[in-house]
DNA sequence: CTATAAATTTAGACAGGTCTAAAAATAAGT
DNA sequence: ACTTATTTTTAGACCTGTCTAAATTTATAG
């Protein structure tokens, strides 16, 4: 249908917007897909040529319905695509990611339509992100930041907005995933950086730019 | 590693150099990667250069060892997803063949051993090929075509050499399929066409074309 | 051995995608 | 408003892979 680079672009574009109503712009997609602002430049021409984005040289682009149809179906099939990898083939969350990004541009309906099958229609990647539905409706998860939640608060973890293997790893080795319980003890005002009581037992110190990729949730008990 | 262009080309030629022992010609390539000679010349000078090929201008090409090992990987990745897509997705064997036709390009070790892991370490693929081993060893199985057999003998098919969903959705229809035992009981001269008995009830009428893809060995239980 | 046919390779063009360097447009600073 | 800095786009080149048409080599048939 499209080609990978078509479909990586759009995917891009999509994941720039989701949480702004802003234009994206050539330099933040360049920055994401590591390529050059020349490259995007030529290449948000022919998106715009086939009626995927709506482009306004020099203002940013926005994508059409058509492209966000093709952007979300490609993030359904990636995330898809990681439940399998972690549930089934027992692989970790840390290093899916990867291979998600080339499976995702694999396009059978049956398959996918199998896959979900067989997964149970699940709701949820291994990350906590949402998974499209197979009409392109997607739950925005209301949950926050860690770095921009209360103090003494019950919280949940339901998300983590950085995959890198790095960060995953990093929170493995923390005992922290998703479902922990967590309570914020106490922030430092110089850096930020926060103590945590996780699962009423071992307390962790976090840094800003930790609890800034790590989602949380009101915890349900107390309410 | 590779590109998929070149991967599927290596693919062909083993494909064509499995069964004899001759050099494989540009058109035969060609044909069966439905391209045409001219680009078939063009990607051997370039296979050449990268000694993936032994390739003399006019005179054929053949694998070398780095090539097989690539060709023979692809091939392992293609049939594990088959029996994957067959086994737990309960996909049809006719419509698997595209799909493992793109995932087996995707190329992360841990992914193809725990796949492995996951279908038990399957030796045959839903179309009773074999999986080659992780370190490159295929067992060539020993069975012939249908249409090679004798008479009155107690056959079992073991394979199918040609995947096309038109044909396997044509043995489907007939009942028969890996594991159906058969006998021939005649031949008719003219067409070469065949009357077989399979599972010692029905009897069906096969074309030589039919026979001809059709791979069978001779029963154990009559020996 | 020669003429013709078949197979294969080369030449030249094109499409998709990327890059560097230069030009153009927009944003910011005073 | 004017000048400078930043962002974005264009121009020109290159790489991979494809095609058609033409040239070359090898095979086949008298
Ligand atoms: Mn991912
Ligand atoms: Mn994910
Ligand atoms: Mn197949
Ligand atoms: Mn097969």
């Amino acid at each position: 249908m499209h080609t990978y680079t078509e479909e990586n672009y759009l995917k891009a574009i999509y994941k720039l917007s989701e949480h702004s109503e802003e234009e994206v712009t050539t330099n933040a997609i360049a920055e994401l897909l590591e390529t050059k602002s020349s490259s995007v430049s030529d290449m948000l021409r022919k998106l715009a040529e086939k009626d995927l984005i709506h482009y306004t040289k020099y203002r940013g682009v926005t994508l059409t319905e058509a492209g966000r149809q093709v952007a979300v179906r490609i993030i359904r099939k990636h995330r898809l695509w990681e439940v399998f990898l972690v549930e089934k083939l027992g692989l970790g969350w840390e290093e899916v990611h990867p291979m998600a990004e080339e499976l995702e541009h694999i396009d059978f309906e049956r398959l996918i339509e199998r896959l979900d099958a067989f997964m149970g229609y699940p709701k949820r990647d291994p990350h906590g992100d949402p998974i499209p539905s197979a009409s392109g409706e997607v739950e925005m998860p209301r949950s926050c930041k860690l770095s921009e939640m209360n103090l003494a608060t019950p919280l949940l973890v339901t998300g983590i907005s950085n995959h890198t293997t790095a960060f995953l790893q990093y929170l493995d080795k923390l005992d922290l995933g998703l479902g922990t319980k967590l309570v914020i003890d106490e922030i430092m005002p110089f850096d930020r950086s926060m103590l945590v009581t996780i699962n009423q037992g071992k307390q962790l110190h976090l840094s800003h730019e930790v609890a800034k990729n790590i989602l949380a949730v009101v915890s349900e008990s107390q309410r």
